[in-house]
DNA sequence: TATTTATATCAATATAAATTGAACTCACCA
DNA sequence: TGGTGAGTTCAATTTATATTGATATAAATA
């Protein structure tokens, strides 16, 4: 799609890359906006925007020019995105990798979940049990407080991860795409 | 309460503050893991993990003294966890205000769900219906995979809503202590 | 009424987190 | 086989957030 009888005064472009129009750029925000409350960084959630509004898979190339990362952000954040499963490779006869969003809620829901929230559970455990080691020592009373304080911290956890799964089947039940 | 026949050479001191034993210091390093996930502060959690393991109310004095916080933190704190209503005051006959955590999950998760997360979604109602209308103006394909993908959000939003009661339920429903 | 004590406020500062960009690797192909 | 473009890495920098502490206020005591 190249011009040919007008002379290039400008350094040939290989592409074009607009300025955000506003649907783009509203969807972007409310990505950066949810990213806030779940503890994620803004230029990651412009990245997902991004993908999430294209109708079709984009190269690292417009996440740099049209959101204005540099490449070492762009290239965390593909990566982070991926490793979470929130965003996937497509196909291209290109030489640059193209992307596309993973737009089904509940594959979302259940990868962060599992890798953000659950992980951390995980070690809450063992320190819990350290807790209690502790409370037996201290004097009869204290430690009897602690250990009910301890006892009560073990069902919020075991509360917390006997609703993941509930909470994934309201999410994903037919309505998630 | 004033010794009357030892001369005083240290500083009168009301109240005698003892470093943080295993089990107070494992508990608040407990929440202070919890409250990075829920992007809190690190000095609140402090707090509401000292009066969480403590079995009696506590003044300000002691989060300064005990946690070493500044007299700011340490107010702050006090003050937003009342507002989250993740602390209580308790009558005290004392001229200091004495505090206690509140630690019924079931409230804790509702008010957290209500003040920090839905108070979110509720604006990114009006964002989704900015989007919808932007959309509309943009060229027929172009426009009609944004549309598509603003129903596909408010389907999002629609199911994060039918959930929370559901939540609320399971966290409270008799384990929630 | 003066003084001491508890608490609140908020600009200044310290700390932590996100972003950048220079230096690298790797693959392709002229 | 050396030049080019795509992508990665990570120390340095920027930006954002949390914490402090000086100053103000208000309530309780003397």
């Amino acid at each position: 799609m190249k011009r040919n009888s007008i002379p290039a005064v400008t350094a040939p472009v290989r592409n074009h890359f607009p300025p955000l129009n506003p649907v783009e750029r509203e969807t972007i925000q409310l990505f950066v906006q949810l990213a806030k409350v779940l503890g994620q960084r803004p230029s990651f959630a412009e990245i997902y925007g991004l993908l999430f509004v294209s109708p079709r898979p984009l190269p690292q190339e417009d996440f740099i020019n049209r959101l204005n990362l540099s490449k070492g952000s762009s290239s965390q954040g593909i990566s982070y995105l991926l490793e979470l499963g929130a965003v996937r490779t497509v196909p291209v006869d290109d030489r640059r990798v193209h992307y596309e969003a993973v737009a089904e809620l509940r594959n979302l829901a259940s990868r962060f979940l599992r890798q953000q929230v659950l992980a951390n559970f995980e070690d809450s455990g063992a320190r819990l049990d350290r807790i209690a080691a502790a409370a037996k020592k201290l004097s009869t009373a204290e430690g009897e407080f602690a250990l009910n304080r301890v006892k009560m911290l073990k069902s919020w956890s075991k509360n917390a991860r006997r609703i993941m799964p509930v909470l994934l089947v309201l999410l994903g039940g037919r309505n998630g795409k």
